[in-house]
DNA sequence: ATAGTGTTTCGATAATTTTCGAATCACTTA
DNA sequence: TAAGTGATTCGAAAATTATCGAAACACTAT
């Protein structure tokens, strides 16, 4: 099996699919009755509920001759983000702190103010390196509005990059430095 | 053009541009460095970064031999049920109070209470009746089955049904009352 | 300007997905 | 049990999508 998350997006991203599940979201139904709404073959209907089933979004049950077909709600409250971006990282102590620093000092993606403590303030900063393509050359103005983005005072973000050691800076030249060099 | 949302879920329904995704939350890059990290053909990174860039999944930016790709962070926090199942109705003012009500009694997808009141009452079972299928024949114990999953006192929700003329019985077979017959 | 970057488009091919008729299956009712 | 219902699977055709080499393009730097 492959990755679920793939699965589960392909299963709604088709038309026809998305006709059902929005006629389910109305009142459920049967194959029948939907392949009749939408002018298909009973086949091509039951081939897009099964897809769908698979990834637990649609639930049968039968019900004398029919076999009804219902949304499984709990399935569409997921973010695009929790589906696509894997954690990769497991979150020990030290992570849940960085987690906890960064959901304190960003809001609505912009940054509410520098951190003062060093600590947090690197963990800021090494969150908008990833801005920063590695091996790529900067100018001192592309650097400024990158990270205006999420300051106002992007001088001052732009400045303690380099202090942190987390970029370099050659003759206006700014670069990501990579931390796991092996030399 | 088609829907949007199909097309930003056909751009997220696919192994190669889930991985692309993945690099780029981590840290920006370009087209030649993710071609070599995924061993792909700069084309075929190329097609798909396109793909995303159309559906505002991700946003190039040229920074001198390069063009860097970063992820549209705001496009990942919507949830799959806003994206996918369309409001239809526009919300007037019934409907505000309808789903003022709904809001109000349902708690994680179960009935916290039944509405004392008529017109409250109402609004609630016309939701639950979204889980009968019309035209359908349902014994007593479907019935309740379904209604179960609500509220323990599924027999008041069941009588309540048949009371508000929702639902019709008929020698222990219950079914929908469709309400738009054109009789 | 010109040579040299990396990026994008084009055309063709391979791989995948959608569709549906026909046959089969699962279940209900008489 | 047998006949009748709707659901599902199967096989094949049609439509769509992914991949990549080659060529064209956009930009940088000499």
């Amino acid at each position: 099996m492959k990755n679920a998350a793939i699965e589960l997006l392909k299963a709604l991203s088709d038309g026809t699919r998305l006709d059902i599940i929005n006629i389910l979201a109305k009142q459920d139904s049967y194959v029948e009755q939907l392949a009749a709404t939408l002018s298909l073959a009973p086949a091509t209907v039951c081939y897009h509920l099964k897809k769908m089933e698979q990834v637990g979004l649609v639930t049968s049950a039968r019900s004398q001759f029919y076999i009804i077909y219902s949304l499984n709600q709990k399935a569409f409250d997921r973010t695009l983000r929790e589906l696509v971006i894997c954690p990769a990282r497991v979150p020990d102590a030290d992570e849940k702190y960085r987690r906890e620093v960064l959901e304190h000092f960003f809001r609505y993606g912009k940054l509410t103010t520098i951190p003062v403590q060093r600590k947090k303030r690197e963990i800021v900063l090494q969150k908008l390196l990833e801005r920063f393509a590695v091996g790529i050359d900067y100018t001192e103005r592309e650097v400024s509005e990158i990270l205006a983005e999420y300051h106002e005072d992007y001088c001052t973000l732009r400045r303690e990059m380099i202090a942190c050691g987390l970029m370099t800076r050659d003759h206006e030249i700014y670069r990501v430095v990579q931390k796991d060099d092996k030399t």
